[in-house]
DNA sequence: GCAAAAGTGTTTGTCGTACACCCATGG
DNA sequence: CCATGGGTGTACGACAAACACTTTTGC
């Protein structure tokens, strides 16, 4: 199956990885690097979002589905569409100007932005072809194109997503401890939880079950594991809009 | 000024526009229509939003803004960037085909979808060179392309960001009463609301400011006049982050 | 027995919800 | 004076927030 690429659309994917053992959120960035001719000098070398061109015969949502693919070997992952981005200078920059004149494509490309949500360790990123590497998203490297501000509106919109909808257990395990839940929220957010008020909160909620077992191979006291169950939750939400203006 | 299109990106527009009177929210539509040459058959009759190619020298928020000023003669009004299109089939029905032979434009063609919100009182649409209607969101004609798609997700949208962003107040005019709101919000979200709660409610928030004045010109008792200040919602939300899971 | 992390309870105030009648006005 | 829509109050239960110590475990 040989498909045409639409040289001015393209897809742009930020692969959120939480790492439960770090308690860090990452983004999955690939190397840009290009030397001038001689070797003498490095033109460009810095990271970008994982993103190519949209085929003709293709959705947006197969375009980045076969990116994340390509980069990561995966499928099935949340994965949401959440800004198209347009600026006719959002390609510009000195390095972007290198980079667009060596890989040959359309200074006036749009790009869809898409995310998605996995757990850091379920990527082997050993001899990975593009370099691909995770970074803390507080602790960003030198970003080519756009693509800073890209991770910036996707953050954005995962903060106020994971406050009402239960995305976050696409970020961590199957079975989950309390804690981990809030370790997670508190990396997304940036902010501190008191633990007995999100215990309790937590607990009470009938999706969060919990299962007749205990961490193992930890040394200290293992915690309770709990499982997320997206078929109660989508029983209990069926058409509950709360007015909290 | 003369700027060349960029032929297979659009942006579409879905303006919204409520009526205060009829309590009815409404959508802008544009006529589509096409006879055989001989004038004897309709090849085409139906509605579609308003939407027209992105430029080579302009942002998406700046295509959607001329899209809607030229349609409107309105601008400074509330626009979100809310979602592409870009199935490979999405212009493809029959009518569709007849419409792009037509109108020389791209069979592969993405859209970039706005919303905008306003009072249908402030279109003048005498004589609009467009043939402009407003159509309850209940009730929607016939409509091209994948249009009535990009209506519904608008509208859900919409449902999603009234309830957490003070966005009603875009639809209402700048002095407004409780009830106003009440019924917009059941004409948005298509629920019954217990007044007596709902008027506590947002009488009680800080941004909603009774004014020194009453409906005149009504035949029947007239209702205190309220109206929202942003100043006063933007201090108290600078960092508030309600975390109801 | 100690270090580390898990887990637990109470109080206070606020908020959501359910529910039915009186009031003010223009005609 | 009446029809219409505007406006009001209370009680109950649920939840949010603030806050500090005990328990369990592996080593």
């Amino acid at each position: 199956m040989k498909l045409k690429k639409i040289s001015n659309i393209s897809v742009d994917c930020v692969v959120f990885g939480y790492d439960t053992l770090t308690k860090s959120l990452n983004v999955l960035l690939i190397k840009r690097y290009l030397e001038s001719k001689t070797e003498a000098d490095i033109l460009v070398d810095d990271y970008v979002l994982t993103g190519y061109h949209v085929c003709e015969n293709e959705t947006l949502d197969d375009a980045a589905t076969r990116v994340l693919k390509e980069l990561t070997g995966l499928t099935n992952l949340y994965k949401k569409q959440f800004k198209a981005f347009g600026d006719p200078d959002r390609l510009m920059n000195e390095k972007d100007l290198i980079w667009i004149k060596h890989e040959q494509f359309n200074l006036r490309t749009i790009t869809i932005a898409y995310y998605f949500l996995l757990k850091t360790e379920e990527v082997a990123l050993e001899e990975n072809k593009y370099q691909a590497k995770w970074f803390p998203i507080r602790n960003l490297p030198d970003l080519g194109f756009d693509h800073e501000k890209i991770i910036l509106e996707a953050h954005e919109d995962l903060k106020t997503k994971c406050l009402h909808e239960p995305i976050i257990f696409e970020l961590l395990p199957d079975k989950f401890t309390i804690n981990e839940v809030q370790d997670l929220y508190q990396s997304i957010l940036g902010i501190e939880i008191d633990n007995r008020n999100f215990r309790r909160k937590l607990i009470k909620k009938k999706y969060i079950i919990a299962l007749d077992e205990k961490q193992i191979g930890i040394s200290k006291k293992p915690a309770q594991l709990y499982m997320f169950s997206k078929d109660v939750y989508e029983k209990i939400f069926e058409k509950n809009y709360l007015i909290h203006i």
